[in-house]
DNA sequence: ACAACATTTAGTCAAAAAACTAACTGAAAC
DNA sequence: GTTTCAGTTAGTTTTTTGACTAAATGTTGT
């Protein structure tokens, strides 16, 4: 969870996860979409594979990057539904603004 | 946006919007919550602030923090949108979410 | 085997983040 | 009006982050 926020903290690897939304990219792919240099960008990407939000396959001389788009929407919509949003998951007395549990 | 995540991306400021979302409270009460020294959960309190994720409001010598849901709602339902969920926002067969160059 | 290519690893550096203590400000209480 | 209390500001320190260059790894093509 922590490792995800982390992840998402920063707008080079939100960027690189929209990217990846549309189709799997390469490494190499992927770093020509931005101006830093190529080990900048796999530090980039250790991080969102760390947080479990991107898989990597070889193939060849290169690395295919994919989006885990379920991990992400647990994450994101897991901590939403913490804060009454979409579901629930904390706040059951009766004061809160959501969650009309009555 | 970028303000909204990296205040996010902190586990301590997470729960103290979480506590926020029971009721508001003062910037005594969260830090009781915790076992870092005042200035330092008052840093905190300063970032969820210039994030726009909580407003205070002066009572006598106290602050009372408050969560503004809103606010977090719309960064992460609207950040979850950018990723199809929830609705839609730029993956189906287009050329561009982003960046609408044309 | 060797050259070329794609990517990662190693090592460095500067800037930002998160913590602390000490000191300050403002409001209440005495 | 001075003490006390709540909270923030200032200043310091340590750790983490994000960037770079140079070098290593592994893969394909010659």
């Amino acid at each position: 969870m922590s490792t995800v926020f982390k992840a998402l903290a920063d707008p080079t690897r939100r960027r690189v996860l929209e990217l990846l939304r549309r189709r799997p990219m390469t490494a190499g792919e992927l770093a020509d979409e931005f101006s830093f240099a190529k080990p900048t960008m796999s530090a980039h990407f250790a991080v969102l594979k760390a947080a479990d939000l991107v898989e990597s396959q070889k193939d060849g001389k290169q690395v295919i990057y994919r989006l885990k788009l379920s991990v992400l929407e647990d994450a994101l919509l897991g901590f939403a539904r913490t804060f009454g949003m979409g579901g629930d998951a904390g706040a059951p007395g009766g004061s809160g603004p959501k969650t009309p549990s009555a």
